[in-house]
DNA sequence: CATGAATGAGGATTCATTCAT
DNA sequence: TATGAATGAATCCTCATTCAT
């Protein structure tokens, strides 16, 4: 039991190291050795965890879009009408991004990077079924455009990302009025008129 | 002459090599003789053109970013009124990052990720003044929403880049119908509603 | 008792995994891990039952050439008239290399690294005594030409490896034609002629 | 020219390092780093070179093996009677073997090794044609056993590797005597008797 | 006896960069 | 200006071996 509590944290000690890593310096400039030693760790020990470097960035990837998608869907039920349900959800992700900005830096930094394969992409995002599921009432009822789920998904989501680096690079401060504004030009790009 | 010709020449086939093996690799695969063999040139030949890889990679960057901005406002004029300059400049934009995907892609690539410095991305950024201006004009006409001009970049042009990429990725196919419903995803979102 | 047949059991599994990983992947690809996971053994076992590599191999090449020699010599008797014994002898030995030809290569494996040591070597050819006592004779008999041993095993008994691992390979097919054509020439070669 | 020279002199160094480290330590203990360091060269300057360490050990195994077969050939043409052209290959080879034994010790620990691959092996055993022609001529002249030149390799070349390695262990010393006991051993394995 | 986890040392290989020509 | 050859440093990764349990 001690044996597994300490793998564990090990493993985790690694997960953390590389996210901290790839954030400070890219995918490029983080090498085992560095991680290893962050993590106060044997080069060699990495590959006990995880079978190459390949599989260790892939699966701190799967492991922080989980907390990712975990996050955003804590406070949603299904039972929610429509525009409640999309507020709280996005508003969850909102917050996801800008507190937890470790973690959404790291995802940032892994779109567009060959570094990760599909398959693992594939498998980050099953999670946003929920979101999915959502728009796919509110298009029924009229309430969300009917467009590609890709479409929904660049104007509402995706815009955070950007934000989210922006503050992160200092361009400019993301503070509570932001995040409302940036939540109706979100609602206002998918919603139905009147 | 003949001598300055061959050394732009060169230069731009380096610029070239570089977008390639970047697009299809990612930077961290990428390596300086890669694309010296790929220009036709010796590695040592690209330090007579670049200080080193940074500064290659960086000034590829600008030169890409320019050509991204160039097309983008080639139709527009600052006479023209907002909401159709916004149409206009917004539909350039689009056309830029579906047809011209080569640099589109490299310049997504470039987003995230530590490689380029800050002093790049600003220089970058520059030759967006016209659209700010449009949308400075915009927000006194009672056109165009109040907000930061972050924000009207993440809502309106951002969006843009993450739907190449899935497009890109092969997740899904972006047809005139999906740019026109993108379009009104942007304006809706900006506009202040009547 | 129990306890002690494992152990022999586990150090056959060993030895037996020795074997057959040095065959198919040579000395230099034969890890102790996976050594180990083949005799489905932790790697700190091993250690329990042999030095270190070195030790391992040195063990498995005695082992083996004690399989080797006691084929070699269970059907000969030291009444054996001088050249029908050497007949017998050194048809077992083609016997052994063709038919335990698991053993064979291993032992081919072993003729000319720096792997196996000088003592191990020694001890491996203690066992041959009896043909050399054989070889005495018959120089003692006229019948056998007087030269050093090593010459005789050179030219009568060395042969069968370069056959054995030639066929190995694929070159050539060993038939029975071939093993008693073998045998006249290896007698030719050492045999007073009349 | 004098680069190319140098080039030259590189290439030689590196496999006269291969040859000297894999016969004092065998392939397994021979690095790459080890090789540079005795050719006086940078590990990465091997790479301009060979592809890789297998090339690398292929292609001295190649080079060794035509210092061989054009020191064994040297002095026969295809003119002279079966018999003399034999004596005359065969103690070639034996001076090659004691003599240059640097390059015969390297060879012999390329015989069973996965190091060397098939098409290198191909390509050095085609040089050694001018033998198996004589044979060819020795067989239709009923001077030579009608059997498989494996079976001749086998009992007139092969045995000198043995004694050779034997040899260089210090188990017993090769005089012109020996020499000539092996002659005749060899020769009497494979003529026809009369 | 037996082990799984751990590791320091070392493996092959690549890379950005330099320098003599 | 242009280069091919050269390299030290760093890369990912493996291995023989050990040790707490």
């Amino acid at each position: 039991m001690a044996a597994l509590q300490k793998s564990i944290e090990k493993r985790n000690a690694l997960i953390a190291a590389t996210i901290e890593l790839v954030n400070n310096n890219g995918f490029h400039a983080t090498s085992m050795s560095k991680i290893a030693h962050m993590a106060q760790v044997s080069p060699a020990t990495i590959y006990l965890y995880f079978a190459n470097k390949q599989d260790l960035v892939n699966k701190t990837y799967i492991e922080v879009k989980g907390k990712y998608t975990d996050y955003a869907f804590e406070t949603y039920t299904e039972k929610m009408p429509v525009a409640a349900g999309f507020e709280i959800i996005w508003k969850r992700i909102a917050d996801f991004k800008l507190k937890e900005c470790k973690y959404a830096m790291f995802l940032a930094q892994c779109d567009n990077t060959p570094m990760i394969d599909e398959t693992s992409r594939q498998e980050g995002i099953k999670h946003l079924q929920p979101l999915l599921d959502l728009w796919a009432r509110g298009k029924d009822a009229g309430i969300i455009k009917p467009i590609s789920d890709y479409l929904l998904y660049a104007y509402t989501i995706n815009p955070l990302s950007f934000l989210m680096m922006s503050e992160k690079r200092g361009a400019f401060k993301l503070d509570a009025t932001h995040v409302e504004e940036a939540y109706q030009a979100a609602w206002s790009s998918i919603k139905v008129p009147a």
